[in-house]
DNA sequence: TAGATAGTAAACAGATCTGTTTATTTAAAA
DNA sequence: TTTTAAATAAACAGATCTGTTTACTATCTA
């Protein structure tokens, strides 16, 4: 059988996700999509119904990686307990420290689309959300007195991380997470 | 003397901030900037060389405001200790009740201009450093162990906060914000 | 081999964007 | 009152944006 359907299809969703992250939304073109796609802007249309439509399928794909592999590294890890937890927050570390990294695509949205694209913010919503739900699964396992307010606390420290390592500190902000986070495990379990 | 000096200027620095902060900046037009500030696109193009220009003395006047009120706020406090840094935060809640709450300007410089404006860039990094001397001072005052370290915790916290409340937690996230700043101060004092 | 499918190339339409120009009006100052 | 400065209104220029259209060309399969 043919393993390479949709390869330009992907293409399109990989570039056009690569730029977004890097430029933002309103500031990337379609024609810089098609172009550097290696593609037309025929076929571009041929597949996604519009510019939003692309962005909606952008973030969806976008969710979905990221869920699957978080849960990939993250469930791997034996023995269950604080190592879960911790390296979720090493996760970020590591997404920090490559060289493209340039913020989150979900608050981009927010920050773009927050006043004319209901939609679109729903999708960030539910992707920040199901990353939130992970640690709720963690913080249960770990036995958290109260998983739900360990995963708010940990999605409080991790978003703030990003604007933080965006504003130029770079992955170290990572250690500073880490030393809070393991306090407030410690609290949260006693 | 003649006290409304410069009234169009500041008529359009304050439409912008509005639209920018609502719609992000490459959504906004200078077209409708200058429509709702009463004014026509040439006198907007008479006091800002260029629309980057525009945005960048928006956001110089933007933080100097946001220091000033939070200086004004939080220095009146008295007795001097958690009470300042608590006033802090809780001025973070007040923001997110607001009903045009939609996200931190400089944020949204960060993700729109990260890529293609260094000078917009730099203004952004610059007000949140402002913010984050505020809590070194706050800090020391307090008599923290580490007034920078404390001054990190509490920016994370913040900024995470921030983005939290964007994604439809509201003001209320600040509770969570206000437990885990008081075992931190506790945490940084002890 | 014939025909359907998917793609390219490139022009086009119409809207919108930043920024400029010209001509006119208002208003204050000399 | 006369002059000067500041603002308006509105057209214009040129670039760019989203999205469409037309015509041509591979490619694969029935």
């Amino acid at each position: 059988m043919n393993m390479k359907k949709n390869e330009k299809h992907d293409a399109i969703l990989v570039t056009a996700n690569l730029l977004f992250e890097k430029q933002g939304f309103h500031a990337t073109g379609v024609d810089q999509i098609a172009a550097e796609s290696g593609v037309t802007k025929r076929t571009l249309y041929k597949y996604f119904v519009s510019k939003e439509g692309l962005i909606e399928a952008v973030l969806k794909r976008h969710q979905e990686g990221m869920m699957a592999r978080s849960r990939a590294k993250i469930l791997a890890i034996h023995p269950v307990g604080d190592a879960r937890l911790m390296a979720c927050v090493e996760l970020y570390r590591e997404w920090f420290a490559r060289s493209n990294f340039s913020g989150c695509i979900f608050v981009k949205t927010l920050n773009e689309f927050g006043a004319c694209s209901p939609n679109l913010v729903t999708l960030a919503v539910h992707a920040k959300q199901a990353m939130r739900d992970f640690f709720v699964e963690l913080a249960v396992e770990r036995g958290a007195r109260d998983p739900e307010v360990l995963a708010d606390q940990l999605q409080l420290l991790l978003e703030g991380s990003i604007v933080v390592a965006q504003l130029g500190r770079g992955p170290e902000v990572i250690d500073l997470v880490k030393s809070m986070v393991k306090s407030t495990i410690a609290a949260a379990c006693a």
